[in-house]
DNA sequence: ATGTCGAAATCGTTTCGA
């Protein structure tokens, strides 16, 4: 099962693009972020032709966050009120459209715009830092149920400074500072992995670059976009990899897909062999 | 820190958010 996150910075400005995308890398999934458009205006027919289904939570103008899928959905879930019913916080921050979460192939799939912040001593900065608290008690709803959960999208934090080109310049201010930091780990708990991680552990891997200062010139990127898995799918990964070639394209997004590779469903026949294996081997 | 984008309204130039 190959899974596939990228925000687009507006769907329809970044249509042709994605179709060409999807034509290459052929996903199961694709989770976008910053779709920009109010539903009744998502252009699903072309995915549809692809033979994707769409789901969307968008809106006019900012965030908006969407599914497109070659596997069935089961149990869509739209915003945090989508878990947590009762919450009021929930309800409040359900204005910006920025969750979405459906059971695929058995895995719990939560799709994430989180809030940018915009400078530490902005509003925006509190709204990030409650919109994570509330993250924290939307995740442990899936993880309590027992289902295998990958939780994915732009995160709008770097967590360490081996994320960021210019950690000693940037540590401490947006996207990087210690409370947001905090909070995203204390909403991903003990379960979740950073899959990439898994598989490199240098820097200079971006996954943004700023549209301004010639960022992309400049190789000055973040690994701000990421796919957590929980244990149970970690195991699982063949690959994870950032598609940065996207970002060099005419008129690009500022983000680049990331993309995972799972051996999901469990491949019954390979189980068996290594069953095998370390059944001999403990008769040695 | 901000040299650029995308969307929408204040409409063909400015404002906001990133």
């Amino acid at each position: 099962m190959r899974i596939a996150t990228w925000n687009v910075n507006s769907i329809r400005s970044r249509l042709d693009q994605v179709l060409d995308w999807l034509k290459a890398i052929q996903p199961d999934l694709l989770c976008l972020q910053e779709t920009k458009v109010d539903d009744p205006l998502f252009p699903k027919q072309a995915f549809e032709t692809l033979g994707y289904q769409v789901i969307f939570h968008g809106q006019k103008s900012y965030n908006g966050v969407a599914f497109i899928s070659r596997l069935p959905f089961e149990d869509v879930r739209l915003g945090f009120l989508g878990e947590l019913p009762d919450s009021k916080k929930a309800e409040e921050l359900g204005g910006q459209k920025r969750v979405l979460s459906a059971l695929i192939n058995d895995i719990r799939i939560v799709n994430l715009y989180v809030p940018n912040g915009s400078d530490l001593k902005s509003e925006k900065y509190i709204y990030k830092l409650e919109w994570l608290r509330c993250l924290k008690s939307y995740l442990e709803v899936p993880a309590e149920r027992g289902e295998a959960l990958c939780v994915l999208g732009d995160f709008n934090i770097a967590l360490e400074g081996r994320d960021i080109h210019n950690p000693k310049q940037l540590t401490g201010k947006i996207m990087a500072s210690e409370p947001e930091r905090k909070a995203l780990k204390s909403a991903l708990g003990d379960d979740l992995e950073d899959v990439f991680r898994i598989f490199e552990s240098d820097t200079n891997h971006w996954s943004w670059w700023d549209y301004r200062s010639g960022a992309w010139d400049r190789d000055r990127g973040w690994r701000i976009d990421h796919i957590y898995l929980s244990k149970e799918l970690l195991s699982r990964a063949n690959c994870c990899y950032i598609n940065k070639e996207v970002r060099g394209n005419e008129k690009p997004s500022d983000h680049a897909p990331v993309i995972v590779d799972l051996n999901w469903p469990p491949n019954e026949e390979e189980e068996e062999e290594n069953d095998e294996a370390m059944n001999s081997l403990n008769f040695l």
